[in-house]
DNA sequence: TTAACCAATGAATACGTATGTATTATGGGA
DNA sequence: TCCCATAATACATACGTATTCATTGGTTAA
């Protein structure tokens, strides 16, 4: 800045007040004469003044800002993110600034120096956690977080006992109800396509639900039906391409996200099956891409935008020391044609 | 946080030292003895310690934080953003983090309250601006901010003059480019979806390259086939039924942005037109879905990854007083189907 | 009339760090 | 032996605000 930015002994000294004065009218404070008030948000204006967030941070002891960490996939290509957490760093953004909160961003590497002390240092007040990762990595490095007393929420799988509070969908239903769809319209032999592990909770709840599904149909679970894949489109090919090679027949795939259901019917097409003619395809996750593919993928919305409102909300309360209690967010099935269900 | 936090007072204390000694020995000062930085350091980690980002703000009068601001176009729906400044987003925020800079993220509506005082706050020490809008509006808002003497740069129109500094796609030569291409393969009676005004220079200097790319085919530039239209696919979606009710011909549709171009396929598709064979469809921007829109579309791809770098990095510049000019960066034409090339 | 009271403001200070200046100890050169 | 240069550290202070406490002048009630 060219001129040096004005302070409030400058208002004190051109309003004939005290800077203690100044400071107080500026916050609207009823210690103050109207017309006091007036004359130095007045002067304020036309000095352009703003008050130095710094020096009233560190003298208020809070930063009205807010951290969010995206962890990223290990191997996520340099400029590529997940359409799905981009919707969801949109959706919190603009909660945040609803509630008056700055919001830092960082994408953070899972494997890398996790400098999660944002609170810490006084950059900001809470923490919001988006992405997926090694489940059972991050549980451990929160726990230092939460010894510490610090305040953050997860967007993330909901289980019994966790330390700190998370957000997340119903990834168990969700799963199950576009299993059950499958099943519905006749599939017998679907296979799933993500890893099962509790390193990934998330997509083991919609394994599970998977199971539920397959089980009430009165279908056989085949372990070998289940292949690992990462959230990309590259694991959802390879994936797809590991189950073709092997003698097991299927009629339907289910992609833990959309990205791996996306590659899955690439695959597909690339070595003639026809989608969902010879295979049907859901994924999970509705993506912007979701209703574009050829043909448009059934898969599982998510509600972002209510997701960054709570997960904002909750943060906030948690900063003022309310309770708080984790939360499971019902998604909602989109019948496209990938599933085969338009076809009838 | 639970307990206070340590500061660098009770650091000295634990060491014997002063104050002013741990301040140097965290920040490696070769003032402070080998072996009294190591001890300091050692007792800091043991107490995770965070240097207090605000005390040291307000002290050194600077932040080691950049402001993005994102300006939405005006009717954008709350959590949809253009994708393509999503990729931006992506980029810009590990740019910044790679040069050790924290980012703090808004988005503004560019009608309301432009608290852009970002740096008089000093909240930050420069901001980076991004969103289409309307230019002429903008560039009356930046003006005081420039007056201010500001540091922030703007990814938009780099046009002749102007104040502050620019980086952006040459608009022109890559419109140019895709309608040669167009007209390369014969098509002659090619349509112009976007604003050409002043309003949206972007857009605007798209509209030249087309009109410089007919004229050197021998082409007619008939107004009539420029249509004004906001970059969505709804957008893109009427301007083209508008086209289809109008009495002249069209061969080709240039979408001057992806989601316009989507939303002609849509529309062209819904009246009985096939695309490429009657009716060629090329994009700008290259977002995500392009590839997978049917058909695919071909489009004009910009190099976020590179222009989030140089915006951070000629931020810094400015920041640190360096002499800064605008940039023009090239784009390049991806060739799908959409354009019928590969119809040959 | 006077004591008590309230409204409005000023004075003093704390927040935690970084930095310019002063101080001490140490060693080398004359 | 004495002086000066250097290294290492301590001392003092500034950054700009918010808050606690003290002060002032004017008003009300006894």
């Amino acid at each position: 800045m060219k001129d040096e930015k004005p302070t409030s002994f400058d208002i004190a000294h051109l309003a004939g007040v005290s800077q203690p004065t100044v400071s107080r009218a500026l916050r609207n404070s009823p210690l103050v004469s109207e017309e006091t008030r007036e004359k130095i948000q007045a002067i304020a204006k036309k000095l352009n003044y703003q008050v130095d967030i710094n020096a009233r941070n560190l003298r208020s002891k809070e930063t009205r800002t807010l951290a969010l960490l995206l962890c990223e996939d290990p191997g996520t290509d340099d400029s590529l993110i997940n359409p799905f957490f981009l919707s969801m760093l949109g959706s919190i953004t603009r909660a945040s600034g609803k509630m008056g909160y700055d919001l830092l961003i960082s994408f953070q590497q899972q494997s890398g120096d996790w400098n999660a002390d944002y609170e810490n240092a006084h950059r900001a007040d809470g923490i919001i956690f988006l992405g997926y990762g090694d489940y059972i990595t991050y549980m451990e490095k929160i726990a230092h977080l939460d010894r510490m007393g610090a305040h953050f929420i997860t967007w993330g799988p909901v289980l019994a006992k966790q330390p700190g509070h998370f957000i997340g969908c119903d990834n168990l239903n969700s799963a199950y109800l576009s299993i059950k769809h499958l099943t519905d319209l006749g599939h017998k032999k679907i296979a799933f396509l993500g890893i099962a592990s509790e390193h990934r909770p998330e997509f083991n709840q919609r394994y599970q639900g998977y199971v539920k599904a397959l089980l009430e149909a009165g279908l056989i679970v085949n372990p070998k039906l289940q292949i690992d894949a990462d959230t990309s489109e590259e694991m959802g090919y390879e994936a797809t391409i590991e189950l073709l090679k092997g003698k097991l027949q299927f009629d339907a795939i289910f992609g833990a996200s959309d990205l791996i259901a996306i590659g899955a019917i690439k695959a597909l097409q690339e070595h003639g099956k026809r989608v969902p003619e010879d295979v049907a395809v859901v994924g999970f996750d509705n993506i912007p891409t979701a209703s574009y593919t050829n043909p448009p993928l059934t898969t599982v919305q998510q509600d972002t935008k209510l997701a960054g409102e709570l997960l904002v909300e909750n943060l906030l309360k948690l900063i003022r020391g309310e309770d708080v209690s984790s939360i499971l967010m019902p998604a909602k099935l989109i019948i496209r044609d990938s599933c085969g269900a338009n076809l009838r």
